[in-house]
DNA sequence: TACGATTTGTCCGTATGTATA
DNA sequence: ATATACATACGGACAAATCGT
């Protein structure tokens, strides 16, 4: 037969919604915290189903959009930007065998590096006292406390680079480099605590570019070899446990928002 | 009131389907080329209703563990799992970060810088030679060839790096980065092409660090400085467009295939 | 405390589209 | 070309959760 007609094929009507209704939370006609129409409405607007509008929904809410609660007043909200997705992604490419720790520590190490060396360049006033903020005084702490106080200050020196892309790529590693920690629960000092913390921090202040990078570079190293001990013999027996530890990281993210400068608000390379 | 009882908040349960299909693929019950039962069947073995189980495939397909064809001899297959949703769910991230155009320069100036060092050091020659493949030779070449040979170089540069994470990252800055530069259209050349390429592959296959190193350095400062030269009055108003822009990577990814090593077959720090 | 209203969760039945043997 | 096996889509109904009154 002639072609007289070329291929229409469709894509799927949930797919459309879909793409969408995350385009539109991306352009910020949905705002975190929002709340999108309710699905009656959404049948009525897009003039399909309600089957379709729902795995549109159950799709955007796999792919961390929005969250979804029952009842009245409820219905899908759309969500703060988290790392969680991301961090679980990786969780489950280490669980799978397509990533090492080793790699992950690898990665760390230079974002880390990059990272303190710009805090050293950027941090301001303000960013000096939130990172002291993160030192916490008291001596004794439990293992939970002491990987809450890591986290919060390696994601509070990611802000102080004034790039939000790092703290994005960073918290993401943080996250899954800390359940890593939980699970071993390692017996000697992993967490090198306030004292490497509170060295990093001093560089810092005083604008010590080079200072600050020697000493990351060095607490990275540690932690990783440290880590990689751990790599064949224990961890992946646990590896199912990832899902279950958790870091806290998404309590501190919202004490410390991401509340990032202007897009030009300061000098870059 | 004295809390006697622990929640009992009862999963979803589309949820439980998904969790289970997904720790099977995980644990590897189902490998990848395989096909999960149909959804009559699961039906059937759930006891749920064809709704439920829809939704749990459908959140399956979107997190990238299956693909979902139509037809007899259809159904959901097991994928094999690659890093190209990670970087696109990376991607979306930092657009809802809302970053700069500088920022997107400087992430990706300090990890090209890390993934160049790492190539030199780990390259292979079956890497170098698909370094070389993406060389192309001949002069002439319109703006989008052009963009793709580009993105191409890069993407396969990150893969000699032997570190998947590498890549996940770089992938979604070139992403977005090849969009900028599509929406820009700059008249100058604002990709220097195969001359600075060429000069990075020798490096690279010379084993030379430093040299790649260097390069690469010049290289991303003069991308950035081009680029930056938009930031102010052109893309702001076009920053919109972004998701409309295709850079052809999916195409290109589907070519140069994630194909590392096994997790610990190279040396680390 | 109880009840009603609202919204999502689940189920059933049916019909249509699509790809393969 | 047809039959088969599967996904896609629709409509209606009731259950369950969660709010405000």
């Amino acid at each position: 037969m002639e072609k007289k007609f070329s291929s229409i094929k469709q894509p799927k009507s949930y797919e459309l919604i879909f793409n969408q209704i995350k385009e539109s939370i991306i352009k910020g006609v949905f705002k975190p915290g929002d709340k999108l129409p309710s699905e009656s409405d959404l049948v009525t607007q897009f003039q399909v189903s309600r089957h379709v509008v729902r795995e549109a929904l159950r799709s955007l809410q796999t792919a961390g959009f929005i969250e979804i609660k029952q009842g009245a007043y409820g219905g899908a909200v759309v969500l703060e930007m988290n790392f969680e997705l991301l961090s679980g992604a990786l969780s489950d490419m280490l669980r799978l065998g397509k990533i090492s720790i080793s790699q992950l520590t690898e990665v760390r190490k230079s974002l880390e590096t990059e990272v303190a060396r710009l805090a050293a360049k950027r941090a301001t006033t303000d960013d000096l006292n939130k990172l002291s903020a993160t030192l916490i005084e008291e001596p004794i702490m439990n293992f939970k406390d002491r990987i809450k106080e890591s986290v919060t200050f390696h994601h509070v020196l990611s802000l102080c680079s004034h790039n939000p892309i790092y703290t994005i790529m960073m918290d993401s590693l943080l996250d899954l480099i800390h359940k890593l920690i939980i699970i071993v629960k390692p017996e000697k000092e992993i967490l090198p605590g306030k004292v490497t913390h509170k060295m990093i921090y001093e560089a810092v202040r005083m604008k010590d570019e080079k200072k600050a990078v020697e000493l990351i570079i060095e607490h990275m190293s540690k932690t990783a070899s440290e880590l990689k001990k751990y790599e064949e013999k224990y961890i992946k027996e646990n590896f199912n446990k990832l899902d279950e530890q958790k870091t806290g990281l998404n309590e501190i993210l919202k004490s410390f928002r991401y509340n990032f400068d202007h897009v030009n608000n300061y000098k870059t390379i």
